[in-house]
RNA sequence: GCUCCGAUGGUGUAGUACGGCUAAGCAUUUCGCCCUCUCAAGGCGACGAUCCCGGGUUCAAAUCCCGGUCGGAGCACCA
């Protein structure tokens, strides 16, 4: 009823009307009711693809109220794109099955996780608006998960392996079955030892009993615990023997009660061991689905790339504009849920591809333009002097069409305008300085070898047709600054023009701002402020 | 090298499990027009794909089968 005009103006004829059909209905008994609705469900094909883009397609074997998802990052870097679209895929799918969500720091590997690292995973997730129903670590249950591998082991689905990794190499490759392997009865004795730290790091490794003459070379006896000397965040120097993504995430999974699992595409061959482990054990196991990764062309999320630019000190911190980091979209100007639009709308695809930031940035832009103060800001600064305009305090809207309140600023007859519209600007032409009044140019002369326009006041009526530029007036103009990014990488090599500064002047007013406020500087691109006297560029 | 995965307009995707309703929808980009005190947003429109190639099955294939090509991943005591 909702999309028929002339149903809806009839209404309160009709009121009548469907309040004696709802009554008939009641009193149908539920049986009947359930009949009915089946037989009217065959003339109303569900629209499939209602508002496209913005849902995900459906989960197999899912039940309402029974989805668990979980979102597995490992604390070794700051949350970036790509762990977006992990993250908010796992909690659409657990709100639209009304299940549950984890987020589970896998931190196995205390040679590469960091306390700072927790928190930037937290705070990136927090920014998405990303509420997971429980918070853990894969180490809280380290005991648990030596218990696993213990069992393997006295069960004979795993072995303690003492070769060097050279033999074990090259084992793999020519698929042959060690020693380590054969010997079940110095299991139980070897299994001691690597528990009670009678082993040094390198020395012994818990190898998964797979099949060496598999294709999947996953599968050919992979390590499932080695010791690492190197204290733990969380847990210190207690424990030495950690477990190897291979056996944590089987077994985590499925004592959270996690029904699917989803993981990027780079675990696919993963799968078989995954599986295998869990019925080894006799647990139950997870629905494995994978997606392609998520990265830009020109801006890598691998810390591989990034972490020398850090260091040799190219790029200042994890937050800088032409990162795909969670923090460097925030302070950017994106806003999460402009993210979560864009990952939604890519789907779930094993396709290996790198979609545009510009439809990011479109997206964006449709959600920011409405919330964005419009204000002045002149690159490269070109002196405009006005005869017989007036002086004295004006009020400028801070929006055209939005509430976003007004602004006051003091003019005389000086301005600045900026050094683009200025090249073009010929004798005799009008031009309007934007919600002030319209000039015509008189002259163009050079003072101290500076370009100065000057101009006379032409009237207020807004004239269609004619140019409107942005101003500053001179006695309100502050020196300002905005940061552009560009591409930070042009093929595999590092750009060095991939950061633009553009200087000018910008009204005072922004010096009232707020860091984090968005803006849009008339003509020039969205910006969010940075302090006083800088902004970075989000988009045009 | 071996194994696995992928391949729809410039780009990203929908459709492909149950072949016809789709010579293919949406978004983005580009270009027009309208609107507009912005080079933004909004409205309208246009350009743009023989659905990687070659065979086959069928009355009918983007959708099924076979064989290629190209791209990616794995072959870690990383995750």
């Amino acid at each position: 009823m909702s999309t028929k005009l002339d149903l809806k103006i009839s209404v309160d004829k009709l009121l009548p009307i469907i309040k004696e059909v709802v009554q008939e209905v009641n009193n149908l008994s539920i049986e009947r009711q359930g009949v009915l609705i089946q037989e009217f469900s065959k003339y109303y094909k569900e629209e499939k693809s209602f508002e496209k883009g913005v849902s995900l397609q459906e989960l197999a074997n899912a039940e309402q109220g029974k989805v668990i998802t979980r979102f597995p990052p490992e604390p070794n870097g700051y949350p970036h794109i790509g762990h977006a679209k992990a993250a908010i895929i796992d909690e659409e799918y657990a709100r639209m099955y009304n299940g549950k969500m984890i987020l589970r720091f896998d931190d196995t590997n205390p040679l590469n996780e960091k306390i700072e690292y927790y928190q930037a995973i937290r705070d990136g997730l927090e920014w998405l608006g990303i509420k997971p129903d429980l918070v853990k670590n894969t180490s809280d249950d380290i005991l648990v998960l030596h218990n696993y591998g213990k069992r393997l082991v006295s069960e004979g689905h795993a072995y303690i392996c003492t070769c060097t990794s050279d033999i074990i190499h090259k084992n793999r490759a020519e698929q042959i079955e060690c020693d380590c392997r054969r010997n079940q009865n110095e299991a139980n004795d070897r299994l001691h030892r690597m528990f009670d730290g009678q082993y040094s790091q390198n020395e012994a490794i818990i190898r998964f009993k797979g099949d060496m003459q598999s294709l999947n070379t996953v599968l050919r006896d992979p390590t499932l615990f080695r010791i690492i000397d190197h204290p733990h965040p969380l847990l210190g120097s207690k424990v030495r023997v950690w477990p190897t993504y291979d056996l944590a995430a089987p077994i985590e999974d499925s004592m959270d009660g996690v029904t699917h699992a989803l993981r990027t595409k780079e675990y696919e061959l993963r799968n078989e061991l995954y599986y295998s482990i869990l019925s080894r054990l006799k647990m139950r196991s997870p629905i494995l689905i994978e997606f392609s990764r998520l990265e830009f062309d020109g801006m890598p999320v691998s810390k591989r790339k990034i972490k020398p630019l850090l260091e040799g000190g190219i790029i200042s911190s994890w937050d800088d504009p032409r990162l795909p980091t969670l923090i460097a979209l925030h302070h950017r100007g994106f806003v999460p849920e402009a993210i979560r639009k864009f990952i939604l709308g890519l789907g779930i695809t094993l396709a290996e591809t790198k979609p545009p930031f510009e439809t990011l940035e479109s997206i964006n832009r449709k959600m920011i333009d409405p919330i964005s103060l419009k204000l002045f800001f002149v690159s490269s600064p070109v002196e405009l002097r006005v005869e017989g305009g007036k002086f004295g305090k004006i009020e400028l809207r801070n929006h055209p069409t939005q509430d976003l309140g007004n602004r006051e600023v003091e003019i005389a007859n000086k301005f600045y305008i900026a050094s683009p519209d200025a090249e073009d600007l010929q004798i005799g032409q009008k031009v309007r300085l934007m919600e002030l009044y319209n000039i015509k140019i008189l002259e163009i002369r050079y003072e101290n070898n500076k370009k100065v326009l000057i101009g006379s006041y032409e009237g207020d009526r807004v004239i269609q047709n004619i140019k409107k530029i942005q101003w500053v007036a001179e006695n309100d103009a502050v020196e300002f600054s905005v940061k552009v990014p560009k591409e930070l990488f042009i093929g595999d090599i590092y750009n060095p023009n991939s950061l633009e500064l553009k200087t000018g002047y910008a009204e005072s007013f922004v010096s009232k701002l707020k860091a984090g406020t968005l803006v849009q500087f008339m003509r020039f691109g969205f910006c969010s402020i940075l302090n006083g006297k800088s902004a970075t560029y989000t988009h045009r």
